[in-house]
DNA sequence: AAGAATTGCAACCGCACACTT
DNA sequence: CAAGTGTGCGGTTGCAATTCT
């Protein structure tokens, strides 16, 4: 697409001002220098570029002296920046591009230039623009805004966050290590990134400081994201870091060795932004370390409380989508039963996280993950009838064989400003009932949230691969979407090996012993995958969060 | 074929930070 | 140290192109 330009007019210095206004152009200034506004023309784009060329960047007021181009410095740098500069690449953005910019959007959020710094030639503008085309377009298919193997990334690292016992507010994943296996995987297309290999020792070392505690504590709820929520802190200094970006593994700043101090109070600021969680992570004393769903115990009632962001804006980092329809949440009428279990997805990603990346057309980039998740979704509405879930159904080798999934592989990020939703947070979000035994009572109630919206998981579910569906729908006959959800919960996070004890323990916690007990009985009962415990024990994980939820009720 | 609606992009605007004076 | 200036970032807007009805 794109407006033709009227670059042909070549109006650089119009005489005659009232009829370049009538073009469309408008003109503005002192009253001695009236600037021109709107398109640029090719002249002065070949004054400008000249420009540049003698005296480089910057000082871009100064353009307008030297040249009489009639445009201000902003208006320059921008018309250099986006369209003028050398090595700029045009065009649409490849598959690998739009993948990495999601990775990209779901670590750092809406940070245009910060993204742009890792596309070489494309600009923030570019990658902005076709951020909000995305969300607009997958918001219509009523499809998750980011690509699975984005999503379990962010969750599997979450849950690597929970089991190392939490992630001190400073010390952050290093973006560039963490997505290291995606650099891999992407095949060189970033080269200069891979620069930064090798820097840190893949494992960073956590402090012992809970992230619940650090992270809510901290939180700003700026009210950039959700006017009710008056900024409970002062403004964090922004912290210029597109060089940095750019400076990679030359840049020991952003290798690792980034002052804690710095970063506290930025750090929870963005990590709320990365959730869209303000509203719900500081809505005052009482529900001081409420997380996801703690409207619903905010104003004491769990059921009629209205969510408390409703006006929470687009940004969407992390995991979340900007709008999360809020008409869903408490007594108010559900969206159409698509974008609901969409929503609902944006939230609880894990459950679509173990699509398997191998097997599905989604290896072609997000364009084509939005035809074939919109295809499968489309198809699975005359199919949910019949089909358990899901969920369950990326099996430990699927997993296993996407590097890019593998969290054990992934680096930590120690950025300067760290918007990762793939902290702890993301767990936080994604599965409230993992925070147990750290939670109040507040959060463990919050679950009926979850619980009230199960129903719908059933759609969405069907957007597995048919190959690992087919694996197990054997075990997935079930109906019940507590159950469904349940096993989708389990399996995507406890299902496997080492993250089992830890998710035993948690889960003890919050859902009581017959959980272990059925746990204890599904295990040794059966050779089964833990898939198989999953589902049994899930279901009673599933019950008891109906309970807690029905406590909440009456309550 | 025509009008309406939607889409996508370029550019602008306001704000905040860094630097200079 | 405060004011002024330059620069960059993120959000928003305007409008041509495209699609839909």
């Amino acid at each position: 697409m794109g407006r033709v330009n009227n670059e042909i007019e070549d109006e650089v210095l119009p005489s005659d001002m009232s009829a370049a206004q009538s073009n469309g152009e408008s003109y503005e200034g002192s009253t001695s220098v009236v600037l021109k506004k709107g398109p640029w023309t090719s002249t002065e784009d070949d004054i400008l570029v000249d420009y540049v060329n003698k005296n480089g960047e910057g000082n871009w007021n100064a353009v307008q002296k030297h040249t009489g181009l009639l445009r201000c410095g902003k208006s320059c740098r921008l018309r250099w920046a986006n369209h003028l500069r050398p090595n700029l690449k045009k065009g649409a953005f490849t598959a690998e591009e739009e993948r990495f910019i999601a990775e990209l959007h779901a670590k750092m959020g809406n940070k245009w230039a910060r993204m742009a710094a890792h596309l070489p030639g494309r600009t923030d503008n570019e990658i902005k623009n076709y951020w909000n085309t995305r969300i607009k377009r997958r918001q219509r298919a009523g499809l998750p805004l980011y690509p699975p193997e984005v999503s379990l990334q962010g969750f599997q690292e979450s849950q690597r966050n929970q089991s190392n016992g939490g992630l001190n507010g400073g010390n952050r994943m290093h973006l560039d290590m963490l997505q290291k296996n995606s650099y891999e995987i992407h095949g060189g297309i970033f080269d200069s990134l891979k620069d930064n290999q090798g820097i840190l020792p893949y494992a960073p070392k956590f402090s012992d400081v809970s992230v619940c505690g650090n992270m809510l504590k901290g939180l700003d709820s700026s009210s950039q994201y959700c006017s009710i929520m008056p900024p409970a802190s002062p403004k964090n200094k922004r912290l210029r870091e597109s060089t940095i970006q750019f400076t990679g593994s030359k840049d020991k700043k952003n290798n690792g060795l980034y002052p804690l101090c710095q970063n506290r109070d930025n750090n929870s600021d963005k990590i709320a932004h990365s959730f869209g969680m303000q509203a719900l992570l500081d809505p005052g004393p009482s529900s001081h370390n409420s997380m996801c769903y703690s409207h619903s115990l905010s104003n004491g009632n769990s059921s009629t409380s209205k969510p408390t962001f409703e006006a929470v804006k687009l940004e969407l980092p992390s995991l979340q989508y900007p709008e999360l329809h809020l008409g869903s949440w408490g007594t108010s009428p559900p969206p159409p039963m698509l974008e609901s279990v969409d929503d609902f997805f944006q939230s609880h990603t894990p459950i679509s996280t173990l699509e398997s990346d191998c097997s599905s057309p989604q290896n072609s980039g997000l364009l084509d993950a939005l035809l074939y998740q919109a295809k499968t979704l489309s198809s699975s509405r005359n199919h949910c009838s019949d089909k358990g879930s899901n969920s369950s159904t990326a099996t430990p080798g699927d997993r296993g064989d996407n590097s890019a999934l593998n969290v054990y592989e992934t680096e930590w990020e120690d950025y300067a400003d760290p918007v990762s939703p793939f902290g702890a947070t993301s767990i936080l979000n994604e599965c409230p009932a993992l925070i147990g035994s750290e939670n109040s009572l507040d959060e463990q109630l919050s679950l009926q949230t979850f619980t009230g919206n199960i129903p719908k998981l059933e759609f969405v579910d069907q957007v597995w691969t048919p190959d690992s569906e087919n694996q197990t729908l054997s075990f997935l006959n079930f109906t019940r979407p507590d159950l469904l959800f349940a096993s989708d919960w389990h399996e995507l996070g406890f299902g496997h090996g080492k993250n089992q004890a830890i998710t035993t323990d948690t889960t003890t916690t919050l859902l009581g012993d017959d959980f272990v007990a059925d746990h204890k009985h599904m295990t040794s009962g059966t050779s089964q995958s833990s898939q198989v415990w999953g589902f049994g024990s899930c279901a009673s994980a599933a019950n008891n969060m109906h309970a807690l939820c029905h406590l909440s009720d009456l309550g």
